[in-house]
DNA sequence: CTCCTATTTCAACAGGTGTTGAATAATGGG
DNA sequence: CCCATTATTCAACACCTGTTGAAATAGGAG
């Protein structure tokens, strides 16, 4: 004889688990564990509902785990894609400068986001590259028309590859943004608060030299986030 | 019941196994799949045993992954220490390609190492497991040293800090390695075969110029690691 | 030949995984 | 008030995981 101490009840529960909640959850377990390892019972429990339920929004767990990136990356691609702008007649170090702004801006609150997306790029091509695939693309062909624009402008040097370039900067200020306000302090006599930015600014003087046509000009005086 | 259709004999095979070819095996897996997605089964059918086998030589899995380990850091950070000798007086730069070398041909087949060093990187420098840290250390400290040589000898900027220099060229070595086979022939029109080497030097080539009191000056020809 | 020990396998455990189909409850419209 | 739709849960499936205890075997020692 089957024991069923407290059947609760079915149904809707008096407060609704929106998409977005499941969205969110999904987000915070993907960011930790990483697609593979992220289990739909664990995004259940952090959502507070049956793992079922995932099943009624989306079809599957790699459309939920496209659909957390799908709420993110347009706002970010907007942003890089007004920066592309070619009238914008400002100094290449400074666009250069503005693409890790929008980086920082976009992803700083949101680790998640960040570890995602680099777990999901290292991880390895074959499982979910594509998913990402497509979202990036358009982000890193803006970044790589500033550098176009820079090599035509006589600010850049020729030989450079746009779209190398953009995977050097890019990648890098993706993966140092976490690490910089533990390892900076270590490494240098900087405190926490103002690591991130100290960091982003020494790595862009070191690849912007790298870079540059005439790597004997400094950089120009680089506006902080606030201003 | 039960059917036992061929009984098939227990006890040791012709060939024993040995506790090195488990770990070849291990390597394998591991590399392909990474410690958390590896499984016992997968090593023991690549090793062409049970796997309980693997509990008769090892502890755990955990066990198992430290392992294969141990038998590849003492040969890296041999390397980088020689490397790091002051009376080498080859130009900086060289000696900065022989870094990425390094790195290169003894993580090129490891990907679930480089994923653990990565893994232990990003988790920040208190939650470095003190085995990893204590064989980290003195691999970055040797990097550190040529920086400071070149320094010295007039041919690195002054005001770059050579643990930060480490940091980025370090981080961004380790962080490339996995990808660029995958990205390479997808930003330029390079085989996936010379991915790596080409990738490398495009990134060294970037970074010295950063780096270097004088960056008019071209990289030398730097050797392939078959030389 | 006999026994012992090191090595190897078998079978099972307890738990986790993505996924599905049916059952159920709340909600809103007619 | 009823009824259809929507949102949610339950229970189960088939499979995979790390791990374990006992059984079995081969080879060498006596």
């Amino acid at each position: 004889m089957p024991f069923h101490p407290v059947p609760r009840p079915r149904g809707p529960k008096p407060s609704r688990i929106a998409a977005s909640q499941l969205l969110d959850a999904a987000q915070a377990v993907f960011a930790q564990e990483g697609l593979q390892a992220a289990s739909l019972r664990a995004i259940a429990r952090k959502a507070g509902c049956d793992p079922s339920l995932i099943y009624y929004h989306f079809a599957s767990k790699e459309v939920l785990f496209q659909a957390v990136l799908a709420r993110r990356f347009p706002a970010v691609l907007a942003d890089m894609h007004l920066l592309a702008d070619p009238a914008d007649a400002r100094p290449t170090a400074l666009r250069l400068w503005d693409v890790l702004l929008i980086y920082h801006r976009h992803l700083k609150d949101d680790p998640g986001m960040r570890a995602l997306i680099r777990g999901e790029i290292v991880r390895g091509a074959e499982g979910l590259s594509p998913l990402l695939a497509d979202q990036i693309r358009p982000l890193t062909a803006s970044i790589s028309q500033v550098f176009a624009q820079g090599i035509a402008r006589g600010e850049v040097r020729p030989e450079i590859q746009p779209m190398l370039a953009t995977f050097f900067l890019a990648k890098m200020q993706l993966e140092i943004l976490d690490v910089l306000p533990t390892v900076l302090p270590v490494l240098m006599d900087v405190p926490p608060e103002a690591a991130v930015m100290t960091g982003m600014r020494a790595w862009l003087d070191i690849f912007w030299r790298g870079v540059a046509l005439d790597p004997s000009q400094p950089l120009p005086p680089l506006p902080s986030p606030c201003d």
